[in-house]
RNA sequence: GGUCCUAUGGUCAAGCGGUCAAGACACCGCCCUUUCACGGCGGUAACCCGGGUUCGAUUCCCGGUAGGAUCACCA
């Protein structure tokens, strides 16, 4: 049998990791076996519908690279896709009256009052089984209340006695007193179906095998297993997820804020690196590789291997992760990402038409430069807007103390450094090329000359050229993106500095 | 509160009766090195508790405890 798995959102909002982790696993599960992956829109909730969340959707499932075989805009043989279409097409009025003919679901017309009453609250929750009151309603009254137009609901008749067992594919076998399953209600009085009932309607209609979904459906099932039943349909498989949960250990949810796809691809994140982190949420592969892009994942992933217990979601594991695709990434990908935040250090909305940027110094660092730039960035990011605050120094020299002169591993203080500025400066103010080669050259020359640790000329010259604690790169990377002019510059206000403070 | 689920280091997570209890992130050292980062090497750190079953339990069973989920005309 070909595996047939779906992606069922409902349109309300950002797509927060717990949806994209259980799309990608249904996906995954799908692919895997070279089964089907479709998506349907579950949009009954006419109140909760977020105007453009559509979009965010089909954006979200395009970026990580989730393709479906069906979909409301690429329909098959079971269209169509979206909830609210069927419902024009009379779908589940139709599959709800064959309900109620079989005894299974009745019409239901208590008022919002009536049901209010039924509520209690327990430990703080408010909780309500509905008494079936409805169930026994003679004929004749259900008639007249149609006819006069009262508004009504269409409720599933769930046995009071005795229990309801499925197995789940990753929890095992589950059992439920029926006592304990309320007679939900299966079309709402707007004639919209719920949640529940459109999708076990929808997932027999579409030939779905596995239905694969978040935990928090477990103890739900045992309703939908009575729905197959009444109709005398065969459930599918049920695989349920392990919930994500946030660091308190509470269900990730939209209201936590920074957790929706969206909201980390706002903050740098690559569509990769999530989906690979979000991948081993709940599940893991065999050996002890973690860096798995799609298409290695739907050879690697099979779903038995998904465990049980909840997963806290650790941003700094996602930021390693994000740090080893971008360290991996192709240069011009990366420039893409990476260039925005390189403006940004120098306030600068784009590069001139030469490639070059100015500073807010007034340096103008050629194309050259900005790429010199970008390669030191690569292996010392995880996100990207990591990049301003390591790169300010080349924007503006930072006041600095001159205790930072003080080092003591690189044997240097301010003496030192003051002496070793001044006797150097000539030396630097004669050589003209300042590529890295020429400059370590020279540098490592005069190092050589004077009879001492590299480091006591280093430090003082890359503190002068830098202003900062610790940069990416050396003194001679920085002289060499900084050019002669500004780096002299730069080192003439470090002796001056020096001079000062003796 | 009823019901359901879960329980290995701070986090993710191997393990499926006999292991010195993997690996990754984070953390801490060391090496490399002009700082930072990368890279390399090493380290700290875990089987919730109590009963069984068994020659032997992290692993199987039961109970407890803890945490979570759920109890809508939301999905």
């Amino acid at each position: 049998m070909k595996i047939r798995t779906r992606y069922a959102p409902s349109p309300t909002g950002r797509m927060h990791v717990g949806n994209l982790r259980t799309a990608l696993y249904e996906y995954l599960i799908a692919r895997h076996e070279n089964g089907e992956f479709i998506l349907r829109i579950e949009d009954t909730d006419q109140e909760r519908f977020v105007e453009g969340a559509l979009e965010i959707i089909y954006n979200t499932l395009a970026k990580t690279g989730i393709d479906y075989d069906e979909g409301p805009d690429n329909p098959g043989d079971c269209g169509p896709y979206v909830q609210s279409e069927r419902v024009a097409a009379g779908i589940y009025m139709e599959y709800a009256l064959k309900l109620i003919e079989k005894g299974e679901a009745y019409y239901c017309f208590c008022d919002k009052e009536r049901l209010d009453s039924l509520r209690t609250t327990v430990a703080g929750k408010e909780i309500m089984v509905y008494d079936k009151h409805c169930l026994n309603l003679p004929k004749e009254e259900i008639e007249a209340n149609l006819a006069a137009g009262k508004p009504f609901v269409i409720r599933q008749n769930t046995p009071n006695e005795g229990t309801t067992t499925f197995v789940d594919d990753i929890y095992g076998a589950i059992t439920v007193e029926n006592s304990e399953l309320d007679d939900m209600v299966l079309i709402k009085s707007d004639g919209y179906p719920t949640y529940n009932f459109a999708n076990v309607v929808d997932d027999h209609l579409m030939g779905i095998t596995h239905v694969v979904r978040g935990n928090e459906y477990l103890s739900s099932t045992p309703k939908y297993i009575r729905l197959y039943e009444a109709f005398g349909w065969e459930p599918p498989v049920f695989v349920h997820l392990p919930l994500i949960t946030d660091e308190e250990h509470h269900k990730l949810s939209k209201r936590s804020g920074h957790s929706s796809f969206e909201d980390l691809v706002e903050q740098g994140f690559l569509p990769d690196a999530i989906v690979n982190y979000v991948s081993l949420l709940g599940w893991s592969p065999e050996g002890n590789e973690e860096i798995f892009s799609l298409k290695q994942l739907i050879e690697n992933f099979d779903y038995r291997r998904v465990n049980k217990s909840p997963a806290v979601f650790d941003m700094a594991k996602l930021r390693w992760m994000n740090g080893e695709y971008v360290k991996v990434q192709d240069f011009e990908e990366y420039k893409k990402y990476a260039m925005p935040y390189i403006l940004k250090a120098f306030n600068a909305e784009a590069p001139a038409e030469d490639g070059s940027v100015t500073t807010e110094d007034g340096v103008v660092l050629s194309a050259e430069s900005v790429k010199k730039i970008l390669e030191l960035m690569k292996t010392r990011i995880e996100i990207f807007p990591d990049i301003p605050e390591k790169i300010d120094f080349f924007n503006r020299l930072p006041e600095y103390d001159t205790a930072m002169y003080t080092h003591k591993k690189m044997k240097t203080d301010s003496a030192i450094s003051y002496e070793i500025l001044k006797e150097i400066l000539p030396v630097l103010e004669t050589h003209n090329d300042y590529s890295l080669d020429s400059l370590h050259e020279l540098i490592m020359d005069f190092i050589a000359k004077k009879g001492v640790k590299n480091g006591v000329v280093l430090w003082p010259l890359r503190t002068a050229v830098s202003g900062k604690q610790n940069t990416p790169g050396g003194a001679f990377e920085i002289m060499e993106i900084l050019g002669k002019d500004e780096s002299l510059r730069r080192i003439r206000t470090g002796i001056e500095m020096l001079e000062k403070a003796m």
